[in-house]
DNA sequence: CCCGGAACCTGAAGGC
DNA sequence: TGCCTTCAGGTTCCGG
């Protein structure tokens, strides 16, 4: 499942191929993975636009595209410089130079020197939007957790008063942008938190604690790569290794490293949650 | 605003 | 072997 690790990696692995690189075509396959514009002017108002950026916002990755055809933007009724924003939700992969007849193949984008980019997406849930201002699809994400900004006090704040279990919390992308299940769970464990403790009820230790395992998870997760517990791939094909550094995400009926009882795994707000009852204890 | 649950999808895995 | 059921999970929508 891409999360912020997953989707971090896919930009860094992504970037020195497409950046620079002028689209020649892009073909949809699949016109539900378009939710904006229509596919037609999807395809339309790709064409000709050389990527000048590429970068992420929680889970979202957002190619800045230059204007096409300088100086007929009016005749061809084009927006001057666009984003291409994709969401890879639960099964989403971008692969470079990935033969066109792959399986569940949603979108092609060509570029002009022969190389391409492949969308797949097997359980259809990814979505790409192409809009003028990035904010209109992000504006609303909480703060990014690997950014300085993002402090022990901006956490502290923002959980004060909220009633709804932490791990709920953690979930929301307008409370904290990036983290989904498995690093909502990596994080409890390192933080020795239960996951169903109220989140505005945190103490000032557990804040702290909880503070440094968000920063120290989604970092050893980028330096490993991200993690292949299931579907994802980094745009070469190649897979991740951060899901061998996991305690307890996926690892139901293991061994706690720490007190060496078995994992446990209960329904949190409708997820799978993964957890050490012995160690993350209720207050 | 806050909270919780259903819906969206389809491959994989498990039961019989 | 094959059919049927259940599970997984990010986000959005809806009702309270």
């Amino acid at each position: 499942m891409p999360e912020l690790p997953e989707v971090e990696t896919i930009k860094n692995e992504l970037a020195p191929a497409v950046i620079g690189r002028c689209l020649a075509r892009v073909a949809v396959y699949d016109a539900k993975a378009i939710r904006q514009p229509s596919v037609e002017e999807f395809e339309r108002q790709l064409a000709g636009r050389t990527v000048a950026s590429l970068g992420r916002r929680g889970k979202y990755l957002i190619f800045g595209l230059t204007a096409p055809f300088p100086g007929c933007l009016q005749a061809a009724s084009l927006d001057p410089e666009v984003s291409l924003i994709v969401h890879l939700k639960l099964t989403g992969a971008l692969l470079m130079n990935a033969p066109t007849t792959r399986k569940y193949g949603k979108v092609l984008f060509e570029f002009d020197d022969g190389s391409r980019l492949l969308f797949i997406d097997p359980r259809r849930f990814g979505r790409m939007w192409l809009v003028a201002d990035p904010a209109s699809i992000t504006g609303k994400l909480g703060p990014e957790p690997l950014t300085p900004d993002f402090t022990i006090e901006t956490l502290a704040r923002r959980l004060h008063g909220r009633q709804a279990p932490i791990k709920a919390v953690l979930l929301d992308q307008n409370f904290i942008a990036g983290v989904g299940n498995m690093y909502a769970d990596e994080a409890l464990f390192a933080a020795r938190i239960h996951p169903e403790q109220a989140a505005g009820d945190l103490t000032r230790g557990q804040i702290s604690r909880l503070h440094a395992a968000i920063l120290s998870v989604l970092s050893a997760a980028i330096a490993n790569k991200g993690a292949s517990t299931r579907d994802y791939i980094r745009p070469d094909g190649q897979l991740g290794t951060a899901h061998f550094s996991f305690n307890v995400a996926h690892r139901r009926g293991e061994l706690c490293p720490v007190c060496r009882r078995p994992i446990r795994r209960i329904v949190v707000r409708n997820r799978g949650t993964y957890f050490c009852s012995h160690c993350q204890r209720r207050r």
